[in-house]
DNA sequence: ACGGATGTGACA
DNA sequence: TTGTCACAT
């Protein structure tokens, strides 16, 4: 359900770039003879011509339409050219699209926080470069105004669709003008100059909406496409809204919308305003109601998340009809594939970002034709992740067996009664990145855990080659763990510093020693997996049952235990090590956006981002404490092999993390032992 | 049981 | 928090 967010008092300038056809221009320029002529992207051709993801200009004017059959386009567009999208281990793949994708995003993150809404669609927060250019450069004063921006489509301006460049540059440069709208035209500015480095560089077009918020810039760039931008002024919303299909608006393009129509009798954003907050709080509860309420009026008070890369990684296939899956070395053979997939994209990520994924889900849809009566869904499944094909894929077949015996019931295995599995995917998340800076070697050992089985201690030459880099613009990030060990689990909550990811995105250049370690360590796919392994990655994600892997259910609690204990010293070290975090002041940065906010004089409380950002930095003061006041005593009296690791990790990190009571270490170090 | 593959965000 | 649901392209 759509949410509603505080809109600040202050105007922004938000622009929503949004590519063309995207796929289809990446397969244009790819193959140039296919510019100007009816193209579609098109998978699995096999049948029916395969579906339609993405349809170019040329084709749509004859009536080709997304979500059409091939066939279907060629009945209409006979000189259609049909494009597939390359397939790779038996299932479409779409890393060029991706990967095309990121070099929009890296030229469009030039000017103001960005975020990458989807694969080709971008927002901007240009506020500061709007008025930065507002207060050095009049606008009444400009000579020449790019081209690119005098096409633009201003709402509200009455004469637009006729010779109105002039209007438009008349538009730009009014010198009564209100001052948001000099601000949407210093935007316009800027936006039409990133779509032409985008074109530049690329050879992508995209189009553009700028406005005051991000739901009226989405608007926006859907208007006049392709290779256009248009503006929406302030003045333009009521009217704009007034005869706007309710389904037309993000968000309402689904149920709420429909009930909409049906519950009040609403088709237009307009006709919304007629109902109260409190009344549309009622039908739809406080969040949406509210958030209906400021729809009808325009307002938004979503924030452009600086964000320039996804938060997970999936990689799924559908397996429709007579296709579905009815075996489980069938259901395997796929998430083999699969898992491939998914681990090569988790390593590129990690070379290329330096982010580790910290969980794995499996998602299932199946059928049971014994199924009389309950429609039960396949449950979903997730585990810690660990890095290599095979270890991924033994993650996903023990998930996909675990949650196969609760789709079929209790009952379980008794006579392979009909099940069929028609989709299925797996999908990494909880990325986050390997700081950069001294605090990298907490992230670190994370990784090292799952990605390498020998106790050789990586993290000691990170932490010299990293030391004397400038812990800049780190972030906290707050993260909690429970770890299993002794008599009870005791809940923890720490820090993660991370670096930011607008610094590192995009970046394709010196892998660092992280990450080709990491390569190297993961490129091979042994996989013995054995029950400490597993008990190893259990402790360390490890939310006891539901975090557990499936198989660990088969043993019991005390087994478990045992298996825990014997595994073994380093790692109860980690856990040691990574609590002792360092001051408060270096573990947590204030964060760029807490002060951005801040220094804009808001009178509004803190966003809701700072203030539990800063709770956080509350909760894990109270739980930390710092490695070197912890009494040398109380070292020695661990043993030789633990003392000396414990002696690497002497320094200042934080981490997530997990300490477990009953642990002989963890008795010493317990903050308030409870 | 073909709108596929993927991704984000809210809610309980 | 995990798992589910809705929504989007």
């Amino acid at each position: 359900m759509p949410v509603s967010r505080p809109e600040s008092s202050d105007s922004r300038i938000i622009a929503h770039v949004d590519m063309d056809c995207f796929y289809v221009q990446v397969e244009q320029r790819k193959n140039p003879d296919l510019r100007g002529k009816p193209t579609a992207v098109v998978q699995y051709n096999s049948w029916k011509g395969g579906g339609l993801i993405a349809v170019g200009y040329e084709a749509r004017k004859d009536g080709v339409k997304r979500s059409m059959r091939g066939d279907e386009a060629k009945e209409v567009c006979p000189e259609i050219h049909l494009v597939q999208v390359p397939v790779a281990r038996g299932k479409a793949d779409l890393t060029i699209y991706r990967d095309a994708g990121s070099e929009v995003v890296s030229i469009l993150a030039r000017k103001g926080r960005c975020e990458r809404a989807s694969i080709d669609e971008v927002y901007l927060d240009l506020t500061d470069a709007a008025e930065t250019m507002l207060k050095e450069t009049p606008l009444e004063s400009l000579e020449s105004i790019d081209d690119e921006v005098l096409k633009s489509h201003i709402l509200g301006l009455s004469s637009d669709g006729k010779d109105d460049r002039e209007s438009v540059r008349e538009w730009l440069q009014r010198k009564d003008a209100d001052h948001r709208d000099k601000l949407l035209a210093c935007g316009a500015i800027i936006v039409a100059e990133l779509r032409l480095q985008v074109l530049r560089e690329t050879e992508f077009t995209c189009s553009a909406g700028v406005a005051h918020n991000k739901m009226l810039a989405k608007l926006a760039s859907g208007m006049n496409k392709p290779a256009q931008q248009t503006i929406v002024t302030s003045a333009s919303v009521k009217e704009l809204l007034e005869t706007l299909p309710v389904k037309k608006m993000k968000q309402l393009g689904g149920k709420l919308g429909s009930s909409l129509q049906t519950d009040l009798g609403v088709n237009t954003v307009g006709d919304l305003l007629q109902f109260s907050e409190e009344k549309l709080q009622d039908f739809y509860g406080v969040n949406t109601g509210t958030w209906l309420w400021n729809t009808a009026r325009g307002i938004n008070g979503d924030e452009v998340q600086g964000r320039l890369l996804p938060k997970s990684h999936g990689s799924g296939k559908t397996f429709p009809g007579v296709r579905a899956l009815k075996t489980v070395v069938a259901v395997e053979k796929w998430l083999k594939e699969l898992c491939e997939e998914l681990n090569e994209r988790l390593q590129s990520d990690l070379v290329k970002n330096k982010r580790i994924a910290h969980t794995l889900t499996l998602y299932v849809n199946a059928y049971k034709s014994t199924d009389t009566e309950s429609h039960k869904k396949f449950p979903s499944k997730s585990c810690p992740l660990r890095y290599g094909a095979g270890k991924i894929m033994e993650d996903a077949v023990n998930l996909f067996q675990a949650a196969l015996r609760e789709y079929l019931g209790p009952y379980i295995g008794n006579q392979c009664g009909g099940w069929g599995v028609t989709n299925l995917s797996v999908s990494a998340s909880k990325i986050v990145a390997i700081p950069s800076g001294t605090s990298s070697i907490t992230k670190y050992f994370h990784s090292r855990d799952q990605l390498n089985d020998s106790s050789e201690p990586l993290g000691e030459k990170f932490v010299l080659e990293d030391d004397h880099v400038s812990p800049s613009r780190t972030e906290s990030h707050p993260a909690s763990h429970q770890i299993e060990c002794g008599e009870e689990e005791i809940p923890i909550t720490h820090d993660i510093s991370s670096s930011d990811q607008c610094e590192t995105a995009c970046k394709d250049e010196a892998s660092g020693d992280i990450a080709e370690e990491a390569f190297k360590l993961s490129s091979g796919t042994e996989s013995c997996s054995t029950l400490k392994q597993k008990e190893q990655q259990s402790r360390l994600h490890g939310k006891e049952t539901k975090m557990m892997h499936p198989n660990d259910g088969i043993r019991s609690y005390n087994q478990k235990r045992k298996a825990t204990k014997e595994k073994g010293t380093s790692s109860i070290l980690r856990f040691l090590h990574s609590n002792s975090t360092s001051s408060p002041k270096q573990d947590n940065p204030t964060p760029l956006q807490e002060t951005k906010s801040l220094s804009l004089g808001t009178q509004e409380p803190l966003n809701i981002e700072s203030q539990s950002s800063s709770q956080n930095v509350q909760t894990t003061n109270a739980w930390s404490y710092k490695v070197d006041e912890i009494d040398q005593s109380v070292i020695e009296e661990l043993p030789l092999e633990i003392q000396q690791e414990f002696r690497n990790w002497l320094r200042p990190q934080k981490r997530p993390n997990i300490v477990k009571r009953g642990s002989s270490i963890a008795h010493y170090f317990s903050p308030t032992k409870n």
